[in-house]
DNA sequence: ATGAAAGCGCTAACAC
DNA sequence: GTGTTAGCGCTTTCAT
């Protein structure tokens, strides 16, 4: 019996609503979609019909016939990674107040995927899509975005290409970490990236950024001093105790993101290395983990909320022919906790 | 340019390739569905007229036509905490092997935002629906549900209902935590519970299994030793100080999940507790960041990924008309860390 | 093994 | 204010 009901309502349709009503289908549209004056009455009428029919509209049809859908798509390399999740959160709260929906792809840091992904979205003809991707080279890239109507990169520099960017200025952030080290009397510093394919503009922006203030204040990058490690509690625990074993003069590391970060405040907890007494360690992000670390961290926060928000106003303006805005850079600031001396 | 060039794309019709394959549009919508035996030849005609003209199949219409999506939706509570992306990253995983995708609805925490999200879902006409929710009560979330094809729910019971059921043996898992606890000589036990406007599966399943093994073990569960928090860094850190402050002879304090565990652990190094020492804390769940805690955590596993799976193995079944599993029972795994006595 | 015609449920562009 | 006529791009019958 539920089932037959749940069959009746699949079926049910503009057209059935219209007859129950005495109106004619367009009519009906209209009231749905708000989109012209109806009498009162009659809207009363349709609404009335509606409801006792258990009518939804089909955003299949309604998006086929209209080549429109309210809908923008989100691709996430990355839902795990607790960097992402409150992008997502900026973009929906944006979307929802201007009448869109959004639909997130998560692409599992697999360049396939990446390419399924935005290949999905595009068959489904969305209204726009935000990427998020770190692996896919340019060359791959640039044809699936331009296949689509609108499109907002998010930390990620693309040239030739009609895309909007919101990117954070990373490269000033780790500057100001390593300002911050020096500071603090530290000269022997260490730098654990994370290891990818590609360079990603994360990871060349934050060590660019490295390499420039060591610079500024006259040391030397020692190349035995940076390691690459996955971006996970154990990989970057495992690099971090060959570097601490390795190099047992180092007086800071500076890890490429939180989630490194604190795998390498438990290898130094594992080796008896005080924190930040001998050896400084600093995050990247600040996630919402990185206070309640073995040591608390100090980390650059990212507004990822925010940086959600803005990506998705670009988008909407791409949407409605307003692409003046091209690119838009966010600042991050740095937390002080524990992990540095300070 | 480049603009032109998208433009033409995006009208680029199944039609357009079969004219240019000279076939007729059925043969082209055979070969990209594989749905049926084509010649070689006329195959090979027809992928060469696909790639000439950049066609991609429009699965708006496809969808309309077919009254099909091959898209699954998956109604998130809150990506930001670290329990769903395991689950997505499941049930992505099961769905893309059958030729599925998955679009994802984050509803925030909100009520209102579940309903929204379960009907753009019916709206999308998608193939079913996977949904993790805690707020919606039975009595609005059922008629929701009635709607779609499929149906599974994660960790929630719902009566007089067609849908399938994955769940996670809370009761138990928090049954051991607390003789866990008991073996290890603690008495006087404290809550910390997450606030909810509704009593949720999870919270209602776990802290029956700990007054269930309270009672078991002969020991009396002190209403004032339970507080309910929000589950964040902040809101459990001040709940744990209050509860700590309020009651200094507690030896134990159970969390409802790793969040609340981390910031009562917090609580604990701010107020100069030793942990596991003067008090014992457990976490539940296991996320990926337990480990590195300010004292690794004592925790009860959640197999996140495989509940994925399993949710979206039971619905293809159903997809595919196969309604034989009702429901599925998963167990957790004591993972016993530095916090609690062993 | 391939094609023709009809239609999925809606909106666009004009009527009136 | 409201209705009519065509499609949107694809898949389904059913033929052949």
């Amino acid at each position: 019996m539920t089932a037959k009901h749940t069959t009746q309502n699949r079926n049910v349709t503009l057209a059935d609503v219209a007859r129950l009503a005495g109106v004619s289908a367009k009519t009906v549209s209209r009231v749905i979609n708000q989109s012209d004056y109806v009498s009162a009455e009659t809207r009363a009428q349709i609404e009335k019909a509606i409801e006792e029919l258990g009518y939804r509209p089909n955003r299949v049809a309604r998006s086929l016939a209209s080549n429109r859908s309210y809908i923008i798509g989100l691709s996430l390399p990355d839902v795990t990674n607790p960097f992402f999740p409150e992008i997502l959160r900026g973009v929906q709260q944006e979307a929802l107040q201007r009448g869109y929906h959004v639909l997130t792809y998560n692409t599992d840091l697999d360049m396939e995927r990446e390419k399924q992904g935005l290949a999905l979205l595009e068959e489904m003809r969305v209204d726009g899509i935000i990427v998020c991707t770190m692996r896919l080279p340019d060359d791959q890239l640039r044809p699936l975005l331009q296949r689509h109507r609108a499109v907002v990169l998010v930390n990620r520099v693309l040239a030739g290409n009609e895309a909007g960017i919101v990117r954070i200025d990373y490269f000033k952030a780790m500057q100001q970490i390593v300002q911050h080290l020096v500071d603090g009397g530290r000269r022997k510093i260490g730098y654990l990236d994370v290891s990818r394919s590609v360079a990603s503009y994360s990871s060349t922006e934050r060590f660019g950024g490295f390499q420039a203030a060591m610079a500024a204040n006259g040391l030397t990058v020692n190349p035995d001093y940076i390691r690459r490690c996955a971006a996970t509690i154990e990989g970057s625990s495992e690099a971090a105790r060959d570097l601490l074993t390795a190099s047992p003069e180092l007086d800071a590391i500076i890890c490429y993101n939180d989630v490194i970060a604190g795998g390498t405040l438990e290898a130094c907890a594992a080796l008896g290395v005080a924190v930040p007494d001998k050896v400084a360690v600093t995050g990247f992000d600040n996630i919402m983990f990185s206070s309640v670390f073995k040591v608390a961290l100090t980390t650059a926060h990212v507004p990822r909320f925010e940086l959600g928000i803005r990506a998705a106003q670009m988008l909407f303006n791409r949407i409605d022919g307003d692409t003046t805005v091209r690119e838009m850079l966010l600042d991050t600031e740095l937390f002080v906790r524990q992990s540095t001396p300070h």
